[in-house]
DNA sequence: GCGCGGAATGTAAACGGTTACATCGCCGTG
DNA sequence: CACGGCGATGTAACCGTTTACATTCCGCGC
């Protein structure tokens, strides 16, 4: 086993409060007495033990991170931010994905009592309330694109409504009309935010309902690729299509291509989150950019300050700005178009 | 705060130790008590508090995860099957990404003493011998797709050197001969390892060097894009390319195409990884299939084993088989290659 | 010469569990 | 009836830190 407190201060011939001090820069320290210790420390492969500590001073330096099922690039980016912007503070993040149940994030939650300081939870398919539920009342909490309504945690969504409106209006002003939407996952809330930016869209430029032009999928590419086959038999045939993320955006592309149906001339694609990749297709993808990594960033840094404050601060609830990002595969030549912000 | 076990004791009229018991299943607890307790604890709402367990029984029920500063599909897909294969076995993830220099590691690892059971150590760039003299010596840890060459500790690596041999085989089967390669990562093990596969290939096919054919990458799509560009400008031009990655290749058909190359007619591409969106891709990438999922699901398989047998047990080292895919990119009909496996 | 204040360090009580060992009934057996 | 044994539970030490509260030492002002 590794070197406890007590054999560096017997070693060094101080007490254990001595090393404890120099261990975090705590209360005065002669000079000569701190070398002393850490050179015996570093003999001994001394390094503090974290659970004591935790125990001790009720911290442990962890931020849980809850994501849901799916996955793929976008979280991947995510998850990243939010490990660099948690290290930067000093802390850890203790991951725990494919959360889709209720029993099974309850079981979860259970176990990270004692574990973290605070959490991050990913999980639009879950309702807030059913959080609130389950969630530990005096855990410092931030949802990140979560649905929100009235929840007493604070939150962080994206601009999907926005963002879905700006692309139709984009591709209404290249002279479509007939803009089929390819659904993201039944249940999700990003899904259904996109969903009805895109029907609101729809209504107040045409006048119409959209029903017929409202295809299924689940964010995956194998959905989008067959919704592509199934654009591809509607008749009239639409001239446009909105898909509810990249991932599926590529599988309509791929389901187009093989038809021998060109983009954008025949048809018209875009997508939304701007995965890295967007750009590299063919044809690039016109898509709305989300700042994937200050996503993460934002999130971490509005959890440290829940869990500075405690209860008293005010919960806040942020909407991040989304950017549709026009390339090749919509027709249009390229430039960047701002949808207006949703407050 | 949260309850404790005390306080669960107190007020269900027994000893902590009953409640303990009770919460592990250990020991006879007579029916009755058991309900109480647990009904005891609902009402206060207790759960365990896992700093507290960790001290005492020195179990942490948390697998550190260190990733490279690389990222991607590819790792967010690790993470996910690393990540499925340990909550089955009750166990909690700590990742911490982002990687490269060697103090940052060493800083890391101190970090996380008494905070994992065991380490899943996933750093193509930095060799063995640096991380042995990192590693504390007791932690049980495996290594995923590190630099091996003689190390003391578990391993489990990829088959780049047959993956990259298979294809350059299969290319040149096509017919293909002057067939470039686009490199990895500077420093990068995998890099490497796919780098010597091509070398040799290529030397044992057609008995002349390939440095002229190698371009420098790193892994990323915006390389490929460039390496793509350099590409055409040679003279004679390759007629195919086999990319490091996935992401390089998908810059190289981003390039060719922008330049109205046609892949596979005028020019083959195939890449390395398989990723999710390889298959979507116009024309469908051919390239390398790595059962990523099985790779973390089998990374914790090794460390739970060897967390269970201590030092006792010989070190394993492992290498994965990796299975050619032909898709559209190389101008083959489809159908499915196996490499030799290298021992 | 003495008291005082601050710097440097020590002592010991938490923190919240686990668990070896002790205790206490109670039943069956010789 | 004494006793061994077992099932159910209690007692208290221990895990490795942190930290409030001493304690010691020393220089300085009066």
């Amino acid at each position: 086993m590794s070197a406890t407190i007590r054999e560096v201060a017997r070693e060094a011939g101080v007490s254990v409060a001595t090393v404890s001090r120099v261990f975090n820069d705590k209360g005065p320290i002669r000079e000569e007495t701190r070398q002393r210790i850490l050179a015996v420390a570093l003999r001994l492969g001394y390094a503090p033990n974290a659970a004591a500590r935790s125990l001790s001073t009720r911290k442990t330096g962890t931020i849980g991170v809850l994501l849901p099922d799916l996955y793929g690039e976008f979280f991947s980016e995510v998850i990243r931010g939010l490990d660099l912007a948690a290290r930067r503070s000093g802390f850890h993040i203790l991951v725990s994905s494919s959360h889709s149940d209720r029993s099974e994030v309850e079981a979860v939650l259970r176990a990270l009592r004692g574990r973290v300081d605070g959490l991050i939870v990913m999980s639009p398919e879950a309702d807030a309330r059913a959080l609130e539920a389950n969630l530990p009342g005096t855990l410092p909490i931030v949802l990140l694109n979560c649905p929100v309504e009235g929840s007493a945690f604070d939150s962080i969504n994206l601009d999907n409504y926005g963002g879905a409106s700006a692309t139709v209006r984009h591709l209404a002003a290249l002279g479509h009309r007939r803009i089929a939407h390819v659904k993201g996952a039944p249940g999700n809330n990003d899904a259904l935010e996109r969903l009805v930016g895109y029907r609101e869209a729809m209504q107040s430029l045409f006048e119409e309902g959209t029903e017929e032009l409202e295809i299924g999928g689940d964010f995956s590419e194998d959905s989008g690729d067959r919704a592509g086959r199934e654009i591809l038999a509607m008749n009239p045939r639409p001239t446009a299509v909105f898909a509810a993320n990249d991932a599926t955006a590529i599988g309509l592309l791929h389901a187009f291509q093989k038809a021998g149906v060109r983009v954008p001339d025949d048809i018209a694609v875009a997508g939304f989150d701007d995965i890295p990749i967007a750009r590299f297709l063919t044809p690039p993808l016109t898509t709305v950019q989300v700042a994937i990594a200050d996503l993460g960033a934002l999130a971490i840094q509005r959890l440290l300050l829940a869990m500075e404050h405690g209860d008293s601060r005010e919960r806040q609830h942020e909407i991040l700005p989304t950017t549709l990002v026009v390339r090749g595969s919509c027709g249009a030549t390229a430039g960047r178009f701002h949808p207006r912000r949703r407050v």
